[in-house]
DNA sequence: TATCATCTTGAGACGGCTTATCAATTTCAA
DNA sequence: TTGAAATTGATAAGCCGTCTCAAGATGATA
């Protein structure tokens, strides 16, 4: 019972996600393929990716599925409004925007740690400031550069 | 006498930047050279730089300082602390840190156009949070995406 | 369900940005 | 002034992400 609580809430978000997906490629013309399907159920387990890490991990899955395609459906995904694209050093990690209020990140410019947080008041001055600019907010970075305590001695 | 006084206080800005790139050489048993005196004077005068700027910008002063030595050259005062780097895009973005500005952005979806604006209560939570987890902030960024009133009808 | 215009894919070529290489040059402590 | 060590400039190399294009998949339509 429990166990199928938990089985239906995950896949209700899954599927409001797909759901998601699928009326974006509606408006834009754009096919639901084998692929997009499963980059989307892969990626929508994990907090943030990048398209290495997903090729890696879908090669099990799909020897054959192109780092390409990955890429291309990430962007895609980007697009439809479920994943957020961010540069971190030289790479660029794919956020899953589902998994709000984990998105602010400290970042040590010592030795690169990322400390992720969340802060409701900070969120709530967000649209503050937005509203008073007649802005709706969709989403947001931020990121806080600095020492941590390690790279200060 | 007013002009005076502008010169003289720039020249200490930089004369206090250039001692703590004198004193990061001396730890590291680096050199003091022509190219980097020259890319640090002009580095002083800007927020922010890309190398591809300062290589275009100095060619006039060193038609032969290369591309490499300017990487290099912001590469090294980011170790000394004196620049930050930012990755933007495709781009390295390399950041004065003395001018440090409450520049963040408020970006329409839509149209593209970006909003300054700056939040006292939203830097103090940021320091807040760093504090809490250890850090201490040298720079920050936060961006809200949204629509603006327009784009929305 | 068969058709077919259109979209997507995979593989690899390509391009932009940054770093590595290395011989020649410059710096600076002695 | 000398010489060990660091730096430079030119360019090769590397990495990441996008583009290209022929082959294959999708889905609206009949």
């Amino acid at each position: 019972m429990g166990l199928f609580h938990a089985d239906s809430h995950a896949m209700s978000k899954a599927l409001k996600e797909m759901d998601v997906l699928r009326q974006h490629l509606a408006k834009h013309q754009l096919k639901l393929t084998r692929q997009r399907e499963l980059i989307l159920t892969a990626f929508l387990r994990q907090e943030h990716v990048t398209a290495e890490t997903m090729y890696h991990q879908l090669a099990k899955k799909d020897p054959h599925l192109g780092l390409a395609t990955i890429y291309r459906t990430l962007n895609l995904f980007c697009e439809a409004g479920i994943a957020q694209a961010r540069h971190f050093g030289t790479q660029t990690q794919y956020d899953n925007i589902s998994h709000k209020g984990h998105h602010d990140h400290l970042i040590c410019t010592g030795c690169g740690t990322i400390v992720e947080f969340e802060n409701c008041e900070i969120e709530r001055l967000q649209e503050e400031v937005a509203t008073k600019n007649g802005f709706v907010i969709q989403t947001h970075r931020l990121e806080l550069y600095g020492l941590c305590a390690r790279c200060r001695h």
